[in-house]
DNA sequence: ATTAATTGGTTAAACGATTAAGCAAATAGT
DNA sequence: ACTATTTGCTTAATCGTTTAACCAATTAAT
């Protein structure tokens, strides 16, 4: 009886000692404190830099803490402050050109500030979006920046992060209705410069194939065409404004679908580069001359707007000027101590890129 | 006096009073074991579904963490576990198909075993990398997945994670000599598999853009090109061999430099689908028949190889099906006790996808 | 009936940093 | 010469969770 309980014991204390040996414990401050004999409070404030511990010690624990090759916990410290030090960022897809650079950029400006950022995709499902939510939460993030999935209408999950105090910023695909923060380019205006440019070009017919209507963007890039066909006395044609999701294969199938009708479209205007990509792949394989006989812009202006043939006109949507503000509206929210969001505007311009698929002018 | 000492304690209670209703605390496991009247250890096991907690208690904490919106306090739980959940990704650039699937399927397979990932970019910079690697390290990584940069050649940094005992796998552009896990597929069969396609279309002089050497994959090529020619009694010529950092740019260079020569290549393999497309355009520009009177071959089958004109040659590496064995090779990691690693390559095969831009066969 | 094992918890100590509060010694102010 | 302030620390609590160790009550085994 006895000699068990003994047994157990020695086994128990054996076994943790392996477990101490086996185990290469990471130097923390408290390894630093016993070197120099100080607290870990001074090592704290050494190493933070804090004005009421004398430049010796400070120095001390520096060296101390170089040899001992210290590395701080980030875990211990945002639990104790309260935050991680980590932003979540949820996009659509990090595939396109776009929204990567918006990325990079945001980890740009956010890196410098102490801040690293993680990154998920909704892969633009609203049930991944929810989940991708959940997790950011989760590993408390201490701020989001997401452009919404194509599919997301309800807004619950959004509403979550506001309602737990996080700071979210919107951008590009983000409903005001949140009242949130929100960067993008202004759409209307957009829509209205290419559809102009189009009437430049001598187009009678333009088409638009567009995202769907619940998608701000895609609203305001709708309503934008259909204000600068009036501008231009020309009629809105209701075979020729087509809802879609944008990709490649809509494009295509879009596009077939227009070259079917009777009075086929001179011009089409994609509300994306990928579904004009699809557009540009359809006529090529029929032999249609471009621009000659169907003029096409695309948006977003993706590399591969230039590298294709003909190269494709697009619009500049200044993805790193987006990626900035975004980052700086989250930069000044760690500044306030109690978040209070509203809704808040940045609208960049963008910029129309003439390119071939367009320039009926120049190949004429 | 005692009136300031008073005054002085008065105010500090009042600001800790102003600061506990501002701050809209979070609920934690401690609030749901007020609630129960249990402990919050009980709490916590319930929450963890631990046997020796009965079916009824796990009901009512489940019931009332739902009731008070209890999120679980991840940095808590990291600190106390001693892991973070999170995985540290590097790659030279996202906005690549390539890196930005291979993301996209290691996130996949991690998210479902719970970790979340944490993407960075070095930029093809050796000391953004450097960085990358420190902020890794710092955010308490489980585990780091990387693809290194163009520059890199002293290993020193890896060698830190190593000696952290962080599991540490490298995928595509990686260096053996770290003795880790490394996934990738076999560059030297694929650049012979290359070209030998053109010597069976019948090209005679082929050129190599390729990487640096001292980058392994991009010396594997090389070699494989050297002796495929040779398997074919097919010169070397070192005009025909360059070196470089495979951008677009690198691509438009190397091709002029190559059709300014004497006796011009027949064919072109670029070790990059960047630097393909660089060739693609300049030999576009200077009315060049592809493939008939110069070959492409890329490297990578970016989706771009598709959208072309004429549609480029490539190989494809399933990034997919290497961003999977990435994640399992972690995830086998975190189920031993001791990370103790060695070199351990998994090689996938490659495909070659041939397009027009070297189908000399089917054009003519 | 007695001992042993199981059930369902509790207590308290971690994890590694930060920070409010306190305090002795040195310095400054009058 | 005495008080006030500043300097440079220390002590101890705290962040929210997990977990080793313990314990009382119940059930099972002999």
């Amino acid at each position: 009886m006895i000699i068990k309980f003994i047994a157990l014991y020695l086994f128990k204390r054996l076994s943790k000692d392996i477990k101490k040996l086996n185990i290469k414990r990471k130097t923390t401050i408290k390894d630093i404190a016993n070197v120099l004999n100080i607290s870990t409070a001074a090592v704290s404030k050494a190493l933070n830099d804090d004005s009421r511990i004398s430049e010796k010690t400070k120095q001390a624990v520096r060296q101390v803490a170089k040899n001992l090759n210290y590395q701080p916990n980030h875990l211990a410290s945002a639990l104790r402050k309260g935050k991680s030090n980590l932003v979540g960022v949820i996009v659509p897809r990090t595939n396109s050109h776009f929204f990567s650079s918006v990325i990079q950029k945001i980890e740009e400006v956010l890196n410098k500030e102490g801040y690293n950022i993680i990154m998920t995709q909704s892969s633009e499902s609203y049930k991944k979006e929810c989940n991708n939510i959940d997790t950011l939460l989760f590993t408390q993030v201490d701020g989001i920046i997401a452009s919404m999935a194509n599919e997301t209408i309800d807004l619950a999950y959004y509403e979550k992060i506001k309602s737990k105090g996080i700071p979210l910023i919107l951008f590009d695909r983000g409903e005001n209705d949140l009242n949130v923060d929100y960067i993008g380019i202004n759409d209307y205006d957009s829509s209205q410069m290419i559809v102009e440019h189009l009437v430049k070009q001598g187009c009678k017919r333009i088409a638009h194939i567009g995202g769907y209507r619940h998608t701000r963007i895609f609203n305001n890039r709708i309503r934008g065409y259909i204000d600068a066909l009036k501008k231009h006395n020309l009629p809105l044609d209701n075979e020729l404004l087509i809802e879609s999701s944008l990709t490649i294969e809509d494009g295509r199938k879009k596009m077939t679908q227009l070259l079917n009708l009777k009075t086929k479209p001179d011009a089409v205007y994609a509300a994306s580069d990928y579904a004009a990509l699809g557009a540009l792949q359809i006529l090529n394989e029929q032999n249609i001359n471009i621009p000659h006989d169907m003029a096409l812009v695309g948006f977003g202006n993706e590399p591969f707007t230039s590298m294709v043939t003909p190269s494709i006109t697009s619009v500049n949507q200044h993805s790193e000027e987006i990626g900035k503000q975004a980052a700086l509206k989250f930069l000044e929210y760690t500044k306030e101590p109690v978040i209070k969001q509203s809704l808040n505007k940045i609208i960049l311009n963008a910029e129309l890129v003439v390119r071939d698929s367009s320039n009926i002018a120049k190949v004429e």
